[in-house]
DNA sequence: CATTTGACGCTCT
DNA sequence: TAGAGCGCCAAAT
């Protein structure tokens, strides 16, 4: 078994905290597991996953409410839209949702 | 071992 | 309001 760093376990522990039908960021995520500033290593962390997985990684995105692009992605930038969307979460611009609205507050 | 890269985010201009 | 710069640090090269 490969071995996981304690803050990848709390990552993981953490993002399957999150709510249905809500979102959290990556830097929020870090702020809860007391690691203020290392939101890229919650990216990497997610970036791991391997598809399926039963943690809720797609509800996981950036400060400005939307979903970050990268080609290194695969494509999986495409499918978390459609999860957020079957999740019943609304876009009103390309990759943007309405953070009032399904922002995770714990 | 040194350097680059990257699912981020804050601060300064 | 946007954009550039910087800090952060694991993993890849």
């Amino acid at each position: 078994m490969n071995k996981i760093n304690p803050f990848y376990k709390k990552v993981y522990s953490l993002v399957s905290k999150i709510p249905y039908g809500k979102v959290a960021t990556y830097g929020q995520v870090a702020d809860l597991i007391n690691s203020y500033g290392r939101a890229r290593q919650v990216g990497w962390a997610l970036r791991r996953l391997k598809l399926p997985s039963a943690i809720p990684w797609h509800r996981v995105i950036n400060s400005k409410g939307e979903i970050t692009m990268s080609l290194s992605r695969n494509g999986t930038d495409w499918i978390q839209k459609e999860l957020l969307i079957n999740e019943g979460i609304i876009f009103y611009s390309n990759m943007r949702i309405d953070f009032k609205r399904y922002l995770w507050m714990p």
